[in-house]
DNA sequence: TTTAATACATAAGAGTTTTAGGTATATTTG
DNA sequence: CAAATATACCTAAAACTCTTATGTATTAAA
């Protein structure tokens, strides 16, 4: 694994997560928040747009088309399917942490 | 993701770990290790097997077999480059919550 | 006016894990 | 004792996620 690359299922926690906080936000702001809060973290376009894609496909986001300008964003937001999906992966996340914690037998994080 | 799926690259902070806590092991007892101590993380045979053989071709295992019965053992131990990929690793994943914590604005563990 | 930033997108490839087998020995249980 | 379970190794196809490499087009900055 590269140092910077992320783990496996983190950026749909990530996304979901930015939007249960945001209410909407499109596809280029996601990953511009993230670069601007979590510097080492970077959520890549390639990753990013067919992981929103699947998302809605879930019918866990919604889409609505804001033209800006000249040009079309696209706002994701949480659906209820979404909202609850979110408390799951933030379960799941924490759940992952406490587990490698026994193992690594470790305190890993405290902030 | 499956709520009992590992995250990305951490099958390989695992064993790292678990190597450096043990001084040797085998692949089997590695899976009942993490069974007995995390409840919620199953490591399957088809992934361990594979990533024990990737790390030794890294140089970061080394094998010795042993006989018990009729059957061989294939007991792993980390080597020096092992042992420094190990700290490597654990910074990984420290840094990685610690992002996370960034962007969830959360708490995510204090044991 | 050329470069960088914004904003979307896809597609090939790499890497990791799951699922689903396979082989063989050792131990437990009915 | 026979059958089932546990131990102990293994591989291969498929699924899944992310990286890398592009592509298009508009807008802002140098």
């Amino acid at each position: 694994m590269k140092s910077n690359s992320l783990f496996k299922g983190s950026l749909t926690t990530i996304i979901l997560t930015l939007l249960e906080q945001n209410d909407k936000m499109y596809g280029y702001e996601i990953t511009q928040k993230v670069k601007e809060i979590a510097n080492n973290l970077k959520i890549t376009e390639g990753a990013l747009y067919p992981a929103l894609h699947k998302l809605e496909g879930d019918d866990l986001l919604t889409v609505s088309i804001e033209k800006v300008g000249n040009r079309n964003r696209k706002y994701y937001s949480l659906t209820e399917n979404g909202k609850e999906e979110t408390v799951n992966k933030l379960n799941n996340l924490k759940d992952f942490i406490e587990q490698m914690q026994l193992i690594l037998n470790t305190k890993l994080a405290t902030q």
